[in-house]
DNA sequence: TTGTATGCGTTATCAT
DNA sequence: ATGATAACGCATACAA
């Protein structure tokens, strides 16, 4: 850290040292043992109130600060949590999508007295899995939130698992949802509802875009949809179906291929709201009009979905409560001594949301 | 930290230990001094090639890592730098903003092994000066990068600079700049150049929508407009000025109110681009074509601007540059015994990114 | 209620 | 080239 210039009292008396003040110049201030100070800065029991008052004292007059290094040297916990999310540094994918969660994280690691840490891991490097294995072995950290498609890698949670390393993943697929804690909506029925609602606008012919693979929640957002249709009789295999990788610019290339092909579907669906978006930019490129000739909805309902034309039609997913929430499970997973208790998988409502990107087929 | 359970050795042979190896482990192993190992792990110097291999080889057995909060605590740095930008918590203001001037920073602290903190500040928080300054003396960290607002400041500069803490804006507005490091664009310029855009364009009648209060490069942006305008004879008085809150919310709502008064203006300037988008979206609602009827230019370049429809005219910031240049010139500033020889100033070029809200007035 | 002594894991100093 | 030993700043048994 940066040195600091400061005036402190050693116990000859008034000295000039440039350095932070320690716990020992505290305690020597307010003639006290060391162990005293401690005290009254922590749980603060068993001190009588002249004493803990001259103490602070002498706190506030050195301008005190505890050194949190050396706190969790000692003490063994650092009171932080980390906060892993892909990105490939080069584009901002889902920015809005992370931000969400980030901040929803932040509040509640600010409301517990704790700090939170972000990593942003390049899910398309084949070594990710080391990265962040090495994250959680240098980085102390007391424990990590893991987002997709990180949190659906199974031989990365048993290592984690292995490690002690005390983690909660957002939105996890139905298989590491099975042995980890982890917190999302509904990702199937969520995609069930959006299918049927464009079912009864009256739309036959759909074309799904999938987002990146191994994000398997995203993919069960298509069984729900696989399921949807089935069940008013519309054959799966004669819907299109493609594959982006979240991004806008995806997101413009799949729609544009898919327009123009002879006869395009009159709603098409994708797994976020930034490649619905792209979807938007072609159509107004092609003369498309939307919602009148096309449908098109996203998913997660960021800002995006509001910031386009016409405003997108989308599942709203409640992030910052996610993001929130992640650490409060975290929180308790790492003070229960029985963590019996805690629920493996939380599930957040999710709600969709109409706006202007959708209406009836003519 | 999670607690790790790893096999151990001791000098008594194979033991079992509940810990994680430390490097007296790591010594023991290698039958070397402890000293020796930290010579290995760190600088390299002055050990014999076969102990080298020795240690080398007995950290790989241990999977031993090197605890960095009893490092920071015994050599004085702590290998992070921290990163302060402006949010409110209930909002994503600028959310691709500070993205691209994230990415930069990690990439650039990656690159020297360094691990980039971030701190969101609520800029409306009455405190907001306290928190950071609290941050600065508990979170522990090398250097610091710090954007508009807080890097308009002064007060909050001069106590950093009071703390020889070392820091660098980005952006910096022209009183700031004087007497901190700082990189950024030339906003004046950026201002000039695209009312003089405008004005070959044709356009005569402005309104011109700023920021929040206290981003001073955003304001110099401004001037630049005005020295633009009224080079041409144009005045100033005449045309519109408006006050938003960088929101594509706030947009829309300007827009809103300027679109629909008896002799609106033929151009929009936005101080950035979220807002810019609010008012192509206000411009759809009221049926006005874009660029056709009005023409809509925004600041930054974020991905917002291409994600829109029209496509957004506007003025290219390499964020991520002046991201990764910001870290760079914090490590020259560390480590440099004369800062002599460090410009106060680095300008990074702009660039006029003209797209589809533009185009000459009928 | 308060203080003493020890340990946390590493780097830095100074011998050798 | 290598290794004792002393910090670093704090928490925490344990003793008083």
């Amino acid at each position: 850290m940066f040195k600091s210039s400061r005036y402190c009292l050693n116990s000859l008396g008034a000295h000039l040292i440039i350095k932070k003040p320690t716990i020992d110049d505290v305690a020597a201030l307010s003639s006290v043992g060391r162990t005293t100070v401690s005290r009254v800065l922590n749980g603060g029991q068993n001190v009588r109130d002249i004493v803990r008052e001259r103490v602070l004292a002498a706190v506030k007059t050195l301008d005190y600060k505890v050194n949190l290094q050396a706190r969790s040297l000692a003490s063994g916990s650092n009171k932080v949590i980390a906060l892993i999310y892909s990105s490939n540094l080069e584009s901002e994918p889902n920015s809005y999508y992370h931000s969400g969660l980030e901040l929803g994280a932040l509040r509640a690691c600010t409301d517990s007295g704790y700090q939170l840490q972000t990593h942003a891991i390049n899910q398309d490097s084949a070594d990710y899995y080391d990265k962040i294995l090495r994250i959680a072995d240098k980085s102390r950290f007391d424990g990590l939130i893991i987002s997709p498609p990180f949190c659906d890698d199974i031989k990365l949670l048993n290592a984690l698992i292995e490690k002690d390393c005390p983690f909660v993943c957002i939105s996890a697929g139905n298989i590491a949802a099975k042995s980890a804690h982890s917190i999302g909506i509904d990702e199937e029925m969520a995609g069930y509802e959006i299918a049927k609602y464009l079912l009864r606008l009256g739309h036959k012919s759909f074309g799904y875009i999938l987002g990146l693979q191994g994000h398997i929640s995203a993919q069960q957002r298509y069984s729900g949809y696989v399921r949807a249709i089935e069940e008013v009789g519309i054959e799966v295999k004669d819907q299109i179906l493609e594959r982006g990788n979240f991004t806008f610019k995806s997101g413009i290339e799949i729609a544009q291929n898919i327009l123009t092909r002879p006869n395009p579907p009159s709603a098409l669906i994708f797994a976020n709201d930034d490649m619905a978006a792209g979807a938007l930019f072609s159509a107004h490129k092609l003369g498309i009009k939307v919602p009148q000739d096309l449908s098109v909805v996203g998913f997660d309902d960021t800002p995006v979905s509001e910031i386009v034309w016409p405003p997108l039609t989308t599942v709203h997913q409640p992030l910052k409560a996610i993001g929130q929430q992640s650490v409060q499970i975290l929180l308790k997973k790492m003070s229960g001594i029985n963590g019996v208790e805690i629920p493996l998988q939380t599930i957040v409502p999710f709600r969709l949301q109409i706006r202007e990107s959708t209406s009836g087929v003519q």
